[in-house]
DNA sequence: ACCTCTTTGTTTGAATTCAAACATACTTGC
DNA sequence: GCAAGTATGTTTGAATTCAAACAAAGAGGT
């Protein structure tokens, strides 16, 4: 655990993945830097397979993922796990909790590779700071819009999930990703547990799915890769 | 379809319904009344049954509902109806679309009752006004406070809805609004119709898994009145 | 009071999913 | 190269849910 009391190395690493995360749009290389300086960002990392954050902890800190990769599930007492989001470098998690004083984490963040975090307090992200720094504006609105985005996302998964069938929740959900990316082929960020622990059904009633979605010729999977026929959105 | 122009009675009666909504949380009455001017806030009207919004309008503006009740939900081309949440007077609705720029509706709002909203431009909202009035910082945090308690609020849906099993579903919704409520005895938002499309599950098997779990001893319903008994939430 | 519409609970057979196996291919570490 | 572990697809019977129909109770209007 550093902070980023200077411009070194360690922060150019970062800057390429910041850079793409829409708290930072809008701003030039050094505000950013500053800003990290300004509201005191600080860096941690978790190995593989560690929990990052637990259900029951609490936070005051949005965190970046800087690199590596992880999950936000939640597990019950029944070791039942449900996938809530993938994460990928840019991506940021725990805001809500942060955003809401003494709120307890209802979810768990496992690193599904070696992860380097970014934490920044959120207090001090929507305090106005003494020397009011121009982008410190831009901070807030561009806070404003990543929860916005993050509601769409989950209002996503609830459309997939409110589908009755596994087969029309696997439809909902590929027909989505391959509209975010823009194209019928493409990789999904699951395995294929964890696609059922994202669509909260059997993997086995999925795999199932998938066989028969393949032979009816409305789609080819090899892995994490799909490659949709172009009727198979109707 | 009017302005908040001057201070009137029309105004007066929506007051004590905003003074509970979190987005004017620490404001006085004359500071809310001030914010609405300054940012132009408007009143609609929708009847009952009337869609309020409907999927694939854009809207710049946050929705506040001043009186009545209504439903956010999803309904596909089948006529399945996916009741994402409902709204009480005080709460706000539409936030996310109205963050993101030329975001379409997903989701479509109808009014269960009779209602009045008074509708907020975001950009106006989240953009300092030349005054600078002071609650006006006030208010950008407040909005960033309603985005999370929002996003947990789907959080909760998610959870709801990731359990397997009609009953399991059940359990963890009533559990939690007990929680909410603050008491094992308490009133849900939804006829049995409503509670079903927000659990996704039918209609007909929810009604039989409320007749065993009253069987069984687990609770008390009549209406949408509910009574857990102290270990249904085991 | 009467009729109609709405809401809720119940029943039934068919379809789907669950849960637990097992087989196969592929990785990973030694 | 080999062994152990992991990921994926398949199978099976049991449990659950779906989907449609119907009955009963209640609300609302005339």
């Amino acid at each position: 655990m550093f902070e980023f009391k200077q411009r070194g190395e360690i922060l150019e690493k970062f800057l390429n993945v910041l850079k793409k995360c829409p708290l930072f749009a809008g701003l030039s290389d050094d505000e950013i830097l500053t800003s990290l300086k300004c509201i005191g960002a600080k860096v941690r990392k978790n190995a593989k397979n560690q929990y990052i954050l637990q259900a029951g902890d609490c936070t005051d800190c949005i965190s970046l993922l800087a690199s590596g990769t992880a999950l936000v599930i939640q597990e019950d007492l029944w070791g039942n796990r449900n996938v809530m989001t993938n994460l990928m470098p840019g991506d940021y998690f725990a805001e809500p909790f942060a955003a809401i004083p003494d709120a307890v984490l209802s979810v768990s963040v496992v690193a599904t590779e070696n992860c380097e975090i970014v934490e920044i307090n959120m207090n001090r992200l929507i305090t106005m700071c003494s020397a009011a720094c121009s982008h410190h504006n831009r901070l807030i609105k561009n806070l404003i819009t990543a929860f916005a985005q993050k509601t769409l996302l989950f209002n996503e998964k609830i459309t997939h999930m409110s589908k009755r069938k596994t087969r029309d929740k696997l439809l909902s959900y590929l027909s989505a990703e391959a509209a975010r990316q823009g194209s019928l082929s493409f990789d999904i960020p699951f395995d294929r547990q964890q696609l059922a622990d994202f669509l909260c059904v059997e993997r086995a009633a999925m795999s199932v799915e998938l066989s028969k979605l393949q032979k009816e010729g409305l789609l080819k999977t090899f892995h994490s890769h799909f490659e949709l026929s172009p009727n198979a959105t109707n």
